[in-house]
RNA sequence: GGCCGGUUGGUGAAAUGGUUAACACAUCGCCCUCUCAAGGCGACAUCCACGGGUUCAAAUCCCGUACCGGUCACCA
């Protein structure tokens, strides 16, 4: 029997040789320079920050340099792979706008001539790939049971040998054709093995884009190519489809890091060029005195969702990965941040060490980017976030409409804008007194009695107060009034007898503040009284008692 | 336990052998013709995990130790 054909009963009905495949994938056709890379989650539930961390630097990475990033989805592992995956992965990723050039964009379609994008859907090329192990003997069918497998394991950690198959270890590394083939007619099931070529006293060199030079003792595991159920394992399926797929780097967690012999290793032994590799450091938290990765199970922060509903914008969240990407970033983006987008990552600049995530800063930076954004815009944030979150008050932006951006517009396109909203979830608490609606509901009876003067304003708003005064001349007037009611018109001359008076101009300010808003901290006051207009003014101080 | 990686302030970090260790967040002060949010100014690492070595010179190079992290699946 020849080796072809002792392939072939090993595994049957694959359609076409690797050779017939590797024609059918032609080399891209892209400028010099140009990354080719990919995404490759398992559909196995919502995205993780880190995911999108992942996605959205590959994605950065190919764009900048006119190359393609493709999504391609590693469901070999049937266990794990929830219903829908799929269609939330990218759902979520399109919604932060990471988009891919290449593959699938539902779970029935793709788009890209390098496809099919789903593992599961490769099922016979892997194992094309696998046959043309077998055929040169680099592979062979392993019939271990799990229980031999697992007193090998018992037995190394018992001497403390390395653990793995490797070796005397690898029982079934050089089975005669007849004896398999004899194991096969009874019914015995089996897996395929790598026959590694390695040998662990000897070093490989990899060079890292992000790490720079590493060196490991090479690989001499004989891993699982083909798994008992016929799909590949994440390691041989690396090797099948980033090749086919003519992917030039690799950008993926560091997690990975440890594996790389293998990958090598992989590549070598078919003769292709091997890809270029770039290791991320995770997100970390710290959590009892530890340091560990951001965890789905545990860590809120950890969903992108939670960004979704605290109503930070996705502009921010990028924001922040390009700045734990590249903390040049950070720089740049302040002299650039119209176009906030238009930075060009480098390898060299990625933090070689875990960093912890840090929801401060990102706060900081959702803040700051709100403050950037036009009233109208912020108006329209806001009003998709309630939509979703607080119909009592998606239902008093659309009411309002017009009155809600000028609220919105407060101290804001102006060269120093205001930065008090945090996120969009906060615009409700920060102008909920502009809305009668709201206003009695929200705003707590305030306890004020410093400065409370009813005469004054009642007064103010009789005599004093015309909505037609431009700010200076409302400032001046409110100066006027003071000495009237026995408070001082300049804050510093109070300061120097502030027994002689009641209190200064700014108690005054207060007072008319906490009496229209029940806050003593808003926005400018001018502005407020302006928007809210002289009859509601009035009607808010009839009924300011204390 | 083996293998690999990492270690600069409360946090993210810059610096790639050469003046007082950038910058940002947080914190704390002071300033600012109405309060806040801001903004301005300033404070905050006697020193770059520790020990040794190389060098005229080290956070930066070498060795060792400690600690942290990753990995050692028919999971990715």
């Amino acid at each position: 029997m020849t080796k072809t054909e002792y392939a072939n009963i090993l595994l049957p009905n694959v359609k076409h040789t690797k050779e017939e495949y590797e024609n059918m994938y032609k080399d891209r056709n892209l400028k010099e320079g140009a990354i080719v890379t990919r995404f490759a989650p398992s559909p196995t539930g919502f995205v993780h920050i880190g995911g999108l961390f992942t996605s959205f630097i590959a994605t950065r990475f190919a764009h900048q340099t006119g190359g393609i990033c493709l999504l391609r989805i590693e469901d070999t592992d049937t266990k794990r792979t929830v219903e829908n995956g799929i269609e939330e992965i990218i759902r979520d990723l399109k919604d932060y706008g990471i988009t891919f050039d290449e593959g699938a964009i539902s779970e029935t379609e793709e788009i890209g001539e390098y496809g099919p994008y789903i593992q599961s859907k490769r099922k016979d090329i892997y194992q094309a790939f696998a046959k043309y192990l077998i055929e040169r003997d680099l592979a062979y069918p392993c019939f271990m049971t799990e229980e031999e497998q697992e007193t090998i394991r018992k037995k190394q950690e018992n001497v403390k040998a390395r653990i793995g198959i490797y070796g005397q270890f690898a029982k079934f590394r050089n089975i005669t054709m007849d004896e398999a083939l004899e194991r096969i007619s009874k019914g015995e099931k089996y897996i395929i093995r790598f026959k590694s070529p390695g040998n662990f006293e000897n070093k490989v060199i990899i060079e890292d884009a992000v790490r720079g030079k590493l060196s490991f003792p090479e690989n001499d595991l004989d891993i699982v190519l083909i798994k008992k159920d016929g799909l590949p394992t994440y390691h041989f399926a690396h090797l099948v489809d980033d090749h086919l797929m003519k992917v030039t780097h690799i950008i993926r967690s560091d997690e990975w890091l440890s594996s790389l012999p293998i990958h090598v290793q992989l590549f070598d032994t078919f003769g292709y060029k091997r890809p270029i590799y770039a290791h991320l450091s995770p997100l970390t938290k710290k959590d009892e005195g530890g340091i560990r990765k951001l965890s789905k199970r545990k860590d809120k922060e950890a969903a992108v969702s939670y960004y979704h509903e605290a109503g930070i914008p996705k502009e921010a969240v990028k924001i922040y990965i390009m700045t734990t990407a590249n903390s040049n970033y950070e720089e740049w983006y302040e002299k650039n941040k119209e176009n906030w987008l238009d930075f060009t990552l480098s390898f060299d600049k990625v933090s070689t060490s875990g960093s912890l995530f840090d929801l401060d800063k990102l706060t900081n930076i959702s803040k700051n980017f709100i403050s950037t954004m036009k009233a109208s815009e912020l108006y329209e944030e806001a009003l998709n976030y309630s939509q979703e979150f607080d119909k009592e008050f998606y239902d008093l932006l659309t009411k309002y409409k017009d009155y809600s951006i000028n609220v919105l517009n407060i101290e804001r396109e102006v060269e120093r804008p205001r930065k008090d909203i945090e996120n969009y979830a906060s615009v409700r608490k920060e102008i909920s007194y502009m809305y009668d609606e709201l206003f009695n509901k929200d705003e707590t009876p305030y306890e004020y009695k410093d400065f409370y003067n009813k005469d004054l304003l009642t007064y103010y708003i009789n005599n004093v107060y015309d909505e037609s005064d431009d700010k200076q001349t409302w400032f001046n007037k409110i100066k006027e009034i003071c000495p009237r009611f026995g408070f001082a018109s300049e804050t510093k001359e109070y300061k120097q007898n502030p027994d002689n008076y009641k209190g200064s101009v700014s108690h005054v300010c207060e007072l008319i503040r906490v009496a229209v808003t029940h806050r003593k901290e808003t926005p400018d006051l001018y502005e407020i009284l302006k928007l809210l207009g002289k009859d509601r003014i009035k009607e808010r101080i009839e009924k300011f008692n204390i």
